[in-house]
DNA sequence: TCTGGGGTCCTAGGACCC
DNA sequence: TCTGGGGTCCTAGGACCC
């Protein structure tokens, strides 16, 4: 039988920024999400304190102070740069890497040797090479290594590896395990799931069949297989070229002019095209929206996309910002306040040659502003601001926040 | 005051065709 | 009385994931 295994980063960015700062090893820490809006890692010590994961920074502001929580922005590039490392210590295990996302990856393991052995020394060689600690969970599905993996990160005897190869002991897992703890149980799914008396993941994996496929579709469908040990899925080992490049932000305070939202969308745009350019594609389509804020929910809503075909496959940001334009025209309602807006780019092809050269003369330009943005950062701050060049500086006390030496300048700093 | 961002897949229903 | 039946393509919306 097929033996895959679920290598999963313990609180992964949180586990990153520990990397770099040991002090905050057996404290609680947190990572934000992009406007510092919400929590998007928790430290076993945060999780304690009851603060959730996606919870609003400013609720649990108070709680955080009292325990002094340790805070950080976001910093993607590198918890990218280490998810890589991540992924290339996998790769000395077996050339055969399945990445799942930024902190997962799935491989198959060998099935004649000790299944929990593999498991910790997998573990024991990401923890050494790159200093982060990892889950593992092994089963003859992806479904059941997931879950596998998530008891793994539970349970206090386990150490780290979960191997669920036999029926007897899936069953006694699955028995423990909340339904909606199982991979492809969503918020929307799993209270209509608990309807049908459906409590744990063993009540699903026992669950009729075609009644599962005829009232919630396919996918819950194969979960349900992939619970009874019948595998759906296999390694994605050559991942099909991506389908769709976005980049959507909520503004720091509410906008009401066609003039703001412009600015705003042009700029999103950029980063968009940017992106494109990166992965040396261009798009047929683009997509561009606005929304009022959904938390606001006296003020009156209003939210709309449109989307536009390209002339032709394009990556060249003036033409791109001119289509968005005329979308957001189109869209765009007088009197309300708008909180978000977002371009997306489909349709997706590798760039032609004219674009490539495009590519090439401002890659060269984008080139150098960085380095000399980067120098000055440097001089000012000293090293490891590299990753806040990338990042693109959008608030000032950023800079402060990713600087090593600066961490008690973490917080946001009022005006 | 302050509530993230970036993705994928599936389905139902309408339009249209023969 | 009884009002085809497939097939395709497209889109909006819903669900999920990290």
């Amino acid at each position: 039988m097929q033996a895959f295994a679920l290598i999963d980063c313990n609180n992964f960015f949180v586990s990153c920024e520990r990397v770099f700062n040991p002090a905050l090893e057996g404290k609680p820490v947190v990572v934000l999400s992009n406007n510092d809006g919400c929590i998007i890692s928790r430290s076993n010590e945060a999780k304690a304190l009851g603060i959730q994961m996606g919870d609003p920074f400013f609720k649990t502001k108070a709680l955080i102070q009292a325990h002094q929580v340790a805070v950080f922005s976001a910093n993607f590039a590198l918890y990218g740069d280490m998810s890589h490392r991540v992924m290339e210590t996998l790769q000395t295990i077996t050339p055969d890497v399945d990445v799942y996302s930024i902190d997962e990856a799935f491989l198959t393991l060998c099935n004649n040797a000790d299944l929990t052995e593999q498991g910790r020394n997998i573990r024991q060689r990401i923890l050494k090479w790159t200093g982060i600690p990892v889950s593992v969970g092994i089963a003859p599905t992806k479904t059941l290594a997931k879950a596998a993996a998530e008891i793994a990160k539970k349970s206090a005897k386990a150490e780290g590896v979960v191997t669920l190869m036999s029926a007897r002991l899936q069953e006694a897992a699955l028995s423990r395990l909340p339904v909606a703890d199982i991979w492809g149980v969503g918020r929307r799914l799993a209270p209509k799931l608990h309807a049908q008396h459906i409590q744990t993941a063993l009540d699903l994996r026992q669950a009729d069949a075609r009644f599962i496929r005829k009232t919630y579709g396919l996918p819950l469908a194969r979960t349900v297989s992939e619970l009874r040990a019948e595998a759906c899925y296999s390694l994605t080992l050559n991942p099909p070229p991506q389908q769709s490049i976005v980049h959507s932000r909520s503004f720091g305070m509410p906008m009401s002019t066609l003039s703001g939202l412009q600015q705003a969308v042009a700029s999103y745009t950029g980063r968009a095209a940017a992106k494109l350019r990166h992965q040396r594609l261009a798009a047929c389509y683009l997509t561009v929206g606005i929304r009022t804020n959904r938390f606001r929910v006296t003020e009156p809503q209003y939210a709309n996309s449109i989307t536009l075909e390209l002339p032709m496959a394009s990556n060249y940001t003036a033409e791109l910002i001119d289509t968005a334009h005329r979308g957001l025209r189109q869209i765009f309602q007088h009197g309300y306040h708008y909180h978000k807006a977002s371009v997306m780019l489909s349709g997706l092809v590798p760039m032609n040659e004219r674009q490539v050269n495009l590519f090439a003369l401002r890659d060269t330009e984008r080139y150098d502003r960085l380095m000399s943005a980067m120098d000055r950062l440097n001089r000012v701050f000293g090293g490891n601001t590299i990753y806040l060049a990338a990042e693109g500086m959008q608030k000032p006390w950023r800079m402060k926040s990713s600087h090593r030496s600066h961490w008690s300048a973490i917080m946001p700093v009022k005006a």
